[in-house]
DNA sequence: CTCGATAATATGTCTAGACATAATATCGCA
DNA sequence: TGCGATATTATGTCTAGACATATTATCGAG
């Protein structure tokens, strides 16, 4: 027998869930409270507060002091996606990776860039126009702007050699990013670079990388139709 | 001050983050063991491990028995975005929800959908269509099937009055669901109802939602062009 | 030198008990 | 009755110690 020992927290947590699947607690009951329930399952309360926290995080389950724990009503609302580096997401479907640099410009901010990211307007940026290919055919397109008074090593990095994305990967701290995601239509110029048809659905990827109060890069991907992001478990 | 104190779990991850961001981790290192931080920061090892848990959660750090803890190399790779209930959405942004029924039709699976869930041929389904609005104006389509084997009370609910996804929380247990997203140009039929061009670029939704081995409901969510899902932190 | 067994080690998890904190319930007073 | 102070309670977190487990390093035999 291969089942998950239940004075596990992972037991725990599976025999919860069971019980919330089963229709046994349902959305928006109080579930018993964590000496009950360790109790119950012949362990310490702290293995219960695992199971339960975890399950909390995940969005099953919501919890207050004083008020308890009860199953929450709209089910299903974090979702975790994974969006990886371009080259280990076309490597990982067993194709090869290359990509071409379209271009690279220096530039200063646009008004409507120089406000969202609270950059000066006389700010030193880099422009850069990559194009992602698997198995030679185009994946995505890439448009990003790096802002050189944080980075201005990058200025005279060989960019033809390795990409802008793992350059600043291997170059620079971890730090913050948020992302969003959209679709837009293909401009002519994209449908020429991605090979498909002007007005095309293409899937968008824009993420913006901060080093505390200081955008570092900012990215917006296209990629060719056809494109999915799933989630995973 | 309101520092967080840096012998609680939180205190230490932010630590631990700060000396990631600035660089004295980098990349790739290997961060000292936990019984050694727990030392520096007079705390218990288990304190230690609450916060570096939850940051190999968050993808920031990677942690193998034996080998250690080190920096991860690719830095942002899982993301958490809420798909919210679409009423909820619509009623977050302080506008007016309401729906249109448009069709429902009882059916039998395709045989794609049939073999991609497991159906046989000849399972019962219901087929229904709805336009989502926000103050009136098209917000998103969903084209859904049900599962009437799982769900057969559904074949008598009033769905006028109360939309499927609403039903479907109510009267059923929580269950695990799969998403996916991309992007499609709009039919001259979406583009009709959703008031936008046809051809025009479409963000996608897809859930699948699943009581054990059973495919309770999957939903195809278009949303009207311009929308936007965005990370949350 | 290679391979398999064994030792060493960092993280993973559990326990029992304690105190902290937030939110609710209740009581007493005006 | 209304309201503020107080008690109660469920979760949140920490500790010190113990054992479990995965993985790497090492050592010995062939």
């Amino acid at each position: 027998m291969t089942a998950i020992d239940t004075n596990s927290w992972q037991g725990i947590r599976a025999e919860v869930m069971r019980r919330i699947a089963e229709g046994e607690w349902r959305p928006g009951d109080l579930i018993p409270g964590e000496v009950e329930l360790a109790d119950e399952f012949g362990c310490a309360r702290a293995t219960v507060n695992r199971a339960l926290q975890d399950l909390a995080d995940s969005g099953l389950i919501e919890r207050k002091r004083k008020a308890g724990t009860r199953v929450t009503l709209n089910p299903v609302r974090k979702v975790t996606v994974e969006v990886p580096v371009i080259r280990q997401d076309v490597e990982g479907r067993g194709s090869r990776y290359s990509f071409d640099l379209l271009g690279r410009r220096e530039m200063t901010p646009s008004p409507a860039i120089a406000a969202q990211y609270g950059l000066r307007d006389d700010a030193p940026l880099v422009g850069l126009w990559t194009l992602h290919r698997t198995d030679g055919s185009p994946f995505a397109l890439e448009e990003r702007w790096v802002n050189l008074a944080v980075v201005p090593e990058i200025a005279n990095a060989d960019l033809e050699a390795v990409s802008a994305n793992e350059w600043l990967v291997r170059h620079m701290p971890l730090s913050r990013a948020e992302f969003s995601f959209s679709a837009a239509s293909a401009s002519t110029s994209e449908a020429r670079l991605l090979d498909c048809e002007p007005g095309a659905a293409l899937f968008i990827v824009n993420r913006t990388t901060w080093a505390g109060d200081a955008p570092i890069t900012a990215v917006r991907l296209a990629y060719a139709p056809g494109y999915v992001m799933e989630t995973v478990v």
